[in-house]
DNA sequence: AGCACGCCGACT
DNA sequence: GTCGGCGTGCTC
């Protein structure tokens, strides 16, 4: 009997063998059910040994293979990469490309009902109404009918045995529609047409190879890669795409532009899916019958079949780092992906990250400029504001030259949007009596103003609590006192300045869940606010057709703070959020508020030199050996008590293996010092760009055994380390 | 991951 | 005397 090797979606240490019983047909990639201890668990078949293995052996026989095409040899492949890059267990990896269970099972049947066109012998309201719902739509199920009807599913069954309805067993889980790409393309300029052919030559000539589109909002980023699908479908009948987006752009909208181009939506992955949509979703793409799948990024770990092609929109965006348990950052994780596959990849943005941009100029990805369309939005002109010179009054924080700019934008019926980084009122709360900075317990944080909640919070930890009427450490009455910006405070400054505006707050405070996120912003596109005063949310996809003034309130605050990316994510967020503003006949202006007007990554910004801008923040990391120069690498600890995970990191401080080009920092406290009632310290590690970090990684935790309350994660390339 | 086995504290 | 806490080890 030949034996199976299979890896499980637990954690064991390694593959367990089975017998193949006869007659079972099994393969290398077969997904399977096997007893492990009392239960069958699902895994995936690794390896199968020649009959001889199985000598002499006690092994329990595989209970089960489903009906599944197995998983490529590209993809188990990319999973032990994965596992390995992220100094995960194996089989962690494998669940997560084992989301929807359900998907490996054929789908479920339903009955459905439609009209047969007879009428029952005797008609009663309630079954007029249900031959009516039945009239206006595709087959729907009793309870969908009777519901569609507003009457019991009794009648829907009554009209079935009467005859006028009749009853047809349907998937529940029916194949997408197939995509078209004979289907025509949008017109291309000579710039698009000539960064498009040189995509539809590569999905012509198969293959790894990974492009840059390079382009700002407006110049028709999706339009090329649209070609770049359409000729990959073309190409094999049974390649496949897959699309990641940021999982908030994920919108009807885009949908919507896939289906005018392709006669068909395609099929969806995020995190939002039903576990019905989520299996259908999965086993479509599983058999090779979804040809373009766009999701988030955990698509990434979805079983292609035949993957030709790999797009990621927005790469510059944070969100394509996942921080929780795997963590993994999905732009990288699609190249590698794509490389395994033998596919291409395309990498795109208005705002390429640095990473990225240096791979383009190192001839690593093959770089595709877009400039702007005629007529498109046009990025806003920027000015510097020089505070030295045009300091706001005391406790306010608009210089006049950005007020007059809003009055002007104001009586001219247009919106301003102002953009400040802090969260609620004031940013630091001291005694005037004593000096005492209020903190959050424990802690060195700072805790912040908030006026609109009453409450003194740490952003950091979420400690919160109510104002005190007393100083805590002096006892003082009425001598606390917020001092710094926060965007309730600016917003107070705006009321007093122009009492006749409509303002509004944007930040993750007042825009708790999607709908009242909606409702800002449906009220800012129909012009119902005049002044938004917003954190980062507002950077996010939205389109406002009369913001025509973007203030940056404290751009300095931006540039400094410790974060590797700060810089960075500063001229990202304001070419996205100026980028906004304006039409062709309505060009947005930007002021940005600095007290250093002269710093060069700053002259950069008002140039919109981007190019200047990203060789200074290249500069500085490659002085400093930080990736994409170097690369890094976070230890998390986290335990109940602060002492004991202090203590844990002590002592696996001194289990760090040295290494040539390593350098290791910390423990230090985690950027969540507390989170879930766990204590949580951290280190970094830095190491040259040759050193294989993740072995380094691994080896190191390897030889550690930590206390049980203690529990540890690694995060290759962390994103966030304030 | 789950589960069994095993060794110490307060209960019918 | 036992019920049950979770520390340790095992699952082909």
């Amino acid at each position: 009997m030949p034996v199976a090797r299979i890896l499980f979606t637990l954690p064991l240490p390694e593959p367990f063998d089975y017998a193949v019983p006869e007659g079972m047909e099994i393969a290398e990639g077969s997904y399977v059910a096997a007893p492990v201890g009392k239960y069958d668990r699902l895994g995936i078949v690794v390896e199968i040994l020649p009959d001889a293995a199985g000598e002499g052996r006690a092994l329990k026989e595989v209970a089960e293979v489903y009906p599944v095409p197995p998983m490529t040899a590209a993809m188990r492949d990319f999973l032990s990469f994965s596992a390995r890059y992220t100094v995960s267990h194996p089989g962690q990896l494998l669940s997560m490309a084992l989301r929807a269970r359900g998907g490996l099972l054929p789908s479920p049947t339903e009955t459905v009902y439609e009209a047969t066109g007879a009428m029952p012998a005797r008609m009663t309201e309630a079954r007029e109404k249900v031959l009516e719902a039945a009239g206006q739509s595709d087959a729907l199920t009793a309870a969908e009918l009777a519901q569609a009807a507003g009457v019991s599913s009794g009648v829907v069954k009554g009209l079935a045995e009467a005859g006028a309805l009749r009853a047809l067993e349907m998937l529940s889980d029916p194949p997408f529609p197939k995509p078209d790409p004979d289907l025509p393309g949008a017109d291309l300029t000579a710039e698009q047409e000539e960064a498009a052919e040189a995509l539809r030559a590569a999905a012509r000539a198969g293959g790894f190879q990974p492009f840059l589109i390079d382009g700002v909002t407006g110049s028709g980023k999706t339009e090329v890669y649209f070609e770049a699908i359409a000729e990959t479908l073309k190409a094999d009948p049974e390649a496949q795409v897959l699309v990641l987006l940021p999982e908030i752009a994920l919108t009807q909208a885009i949908l919507s532009r896939f289906e005018a181009r392709f006669g068909a939506p395609p099929a969806p992955w995020h995190s939002g899916l039903s576990d019905k949509e989520r299996r259908r979703t999965w086993r479509e793409t599983a058999h090779g019958r979804a040809r373009i799948v766009i999701g988030a990024r955990s698509a990434l770990f979805l079983p292609f079949r035949k993957l030709k092609l790999v797009i990621v929109d927005e790469e510059h965006d944070g969100s394509f780092k996942q921080e929780e348990g795997v963590t993994y950052h999905a732009r990288d994780m699609a190249v590698m992906r794509a490389k395994l596959e033998d596919a291409a990849v395309i990498l795109a943005s208005a705002t390429p990250s640095l990473e990225t941009i240096v791979n383009a100029e190192s001839g690593r990805y093959v770089r595709l400029k877009l400039s702007a369309r005629p007529g498109a939005a046009r990025l806003p002109d920027v000015e510097l504001v020089d505070l030295r010179a045009d300091p706001p009054p005391k406790g306010m924080w608009l210089s006049s030259r950005l007020v007059n700019e809003m009055r002007a934008t104001f009586e001219a019926g247009e919106q301003t949007l102002l953009f400040l980084n802090r969260r609620g009122y004031a940013p630091l709360v001291i005694c005037k009596a004593c000096g005492e900075r209020l903190k959050s317990p424990g802690t060195e944080n700072w805790l912040t103003e908030h006026r609109y909640t009453g409450r003194l919070v740490c952003h950091v930890t979420g400690f919160s609590m109510p104002k005190p009427k007393t100083c805590p450490h002096c006892g003082a009455a009425d001598s606390l006192m917020g001092v710094g910006p926060g965007v309730e405070r600016v917003a107070e400054e705006v009321r007093v300045l122009m009492p006749e505006a409509r303002i509004e707050i944007f930040s993750s405070d007042t825009a708790q869940g999607g709908e009242a996120t909606r409702g800002i912003v449906e009220r800012m596109e129909a012009g119902e606010i005049d002044v938004l005063i917003g954190t980062q949310i507002v950077a996010k996809g939205h389109n406002f057709p009369k913001l025509t003034l973007v203030g940056v309130v404290d751009a300095d605050s931006g540039m400094k703070g410790g974060d590797l990316r700060a810089g960075e994510r500063t001229y990202q967020l304001l070419s996205q959020v100026a980028g906004r503003a304006g039409r062709a006949e309505r060009p947005g202006r930007a002021l940005v508020q600095t007290y250093a007007p002269e710093n060069p990554a700053m002259l950069a910004l008002a140039d919109g030199d981007r190019d200047g801008f990203l060789q200074i923040e290249r500069d500085v990391r490659a002085e400093l050996g930080l990736p994409p120069f170097g690369r890094l690498a976070a230890v998390i600890l986290s335990g109940p008590t602060a002492e004991l995970v202090d203590e844990t990191a002590r002592t696996i401080a001194e289990l760090a293996p040295n290494g040539e080009g390593v350098e290791l920092y910390g423990p230090a406290p985690a950027p969540i010092t507390v989170l879930r009632g766990r204590h949580r310290r951290r280190f970094l590690v830095k190491t040259a760009r040759n050193v294989d970090l993740p072995a380094y990684m691994a080896a190191w935790v390897a030889k550690l055994k930590l206390p049980s309350a203690v529990r540890l994660s690694v995060d290759i390339d962390p994103y966030s380390f304030l």
